[in-house]
DNA sequence: TTTAGGTTTAACCATTTGGTTAACAAAAAT
DNA sequence: ATTTTTGTTAACCAAATGGTTAAACCTAAA
């Protein structure tokens, strides 16, 4: 692994667990096992290092949505999907969702920055699908953009709220993966069985 | 408003905006208005200050969860005025749950603390009355953990994840407000068709 | 009017932090 | 074989940051 490999993965590791302004240069040196001026010799700051992870963080995630939001499936099967290997993705990189959102909320002109790129996630197309399949009556009529909420809320929450959910309904870390492998298949059933007429 | 009660209001909306350890002393100071010694003066640190802000934060929404939780009425009734009322609260704390997330996130140690309050949420009734109300074969089986998760997730996700959710589906703030009005009963009547025999 | 209490301020301090530099080593190119 | 480029290190630096201090400033009771 070159230096810069080692210096990568060590801030996508600092930067995850303590956030931007919560991780330090040195820690990250520390982690990588390097000099603290190769981070900058290779990254020029720490902003730039912190962008490089963020985007790759980001692009990990992007384009499997997209892949499925705009295939040409049926709803059902894309919702199916969808959850199955979002939540198989994220468990291994459980801390994923957590980092994104909360550097987003952090940095909100970020948005603006990733807005732009190709990799971004699209939900036109599977908006449109919804209307016509409502049209097409065979789902209940339902505001597109609430049902879309509903997948990505049920699907994305639990990681993103970890700590949070394992302390109030008080389980372990493996039951909680227990859980979200159960989750797999319960969110899919519990929106269609909600749309379905 | 007493200079201490300046200081709470100010460290509340820098807390909220930058978290921890994104968030000034000097900062705090300027928006209070009032020399940065004050804040020493009265909260004798950042930490405690940091906590006392946490905790009135989160003891603004425990309680509520609590007592629609804990009540005595029917589920459905339950979901119906939880998603009602915690998105009419939250709607004048936008931020209020992702800054409580992300903490909890970044400061796990939180957890125990904060478990140990009497104020925290306690699923554990809830959780027995859905057990209960399958038995009785008024809702379809489910595993209660999943629905209660389902509740929360729909509920809190799109506040936690706002600016992200804002950028995805490109809307501007209003369309968003609007969207979380729609919202209260959108939730309730989705959870209720999927779980009802 | 004095005085004792809390309150407020400006100046100061030690440490941390992101970042730089200059010397040195190793590899590549000539 | 020599020069040039790339990689690496330790020491250093300026700015930022949380925190302290000692004196000044009220203000209400004695």
């Amino acid at each position: 692994m070159t230096t810069e490999e080692k210096i990568f993965e060590a801030a996508f590791k600092v930067f995850q667990k303590k956030g931007f302004t919560g991780a330090r240069m040195q820690e990250i040196a520390d982690e990588a096992e390097i000099n603290k001026a190769m981070l900058h010799y290779f990254f020029r700051s720490k902003e730039r290092l912190f962008e490089a992870v963020f985007m790759n963080a980001f692009g990990k995630l992007a384009p499997q949505i997209n892949g499925i939001f705009n295939s040409d499936e049926a709803l059902f099967e894309k919702i199916k999907k969808f959850t199955d290997s979002y939540i198989s993705f994220v468990m291994e990189y459980p801390f994923l969702p957590q980092f994104i959102i909360q550097e987003m909320n952090n940095n909100p002109e970020f948005v603006t920055k990733f807005l732009k790129d190709e990799k971004r996630p699209d939900p036109t197309k599977i908006l449109k699908q919804i209307e016509s399949e409502i049209e097409l009556g065979l789902i209940k009529p339902i505001p597109p953009k609430q049902l879309l909420l509903d997948v990505f809320s049920m699907t994305v929450f639990p990681f993103a709220a970890q700590t949070l959910v394992k302390g109030i309904i008080n389980i372990s870390d493996e039951e909680f993966f227990q859980l979200m492998e159960e989750r797999k298949i319960h969110i899919s059933e519990q929106i269609i069985n909600a749309i379905k007429k």
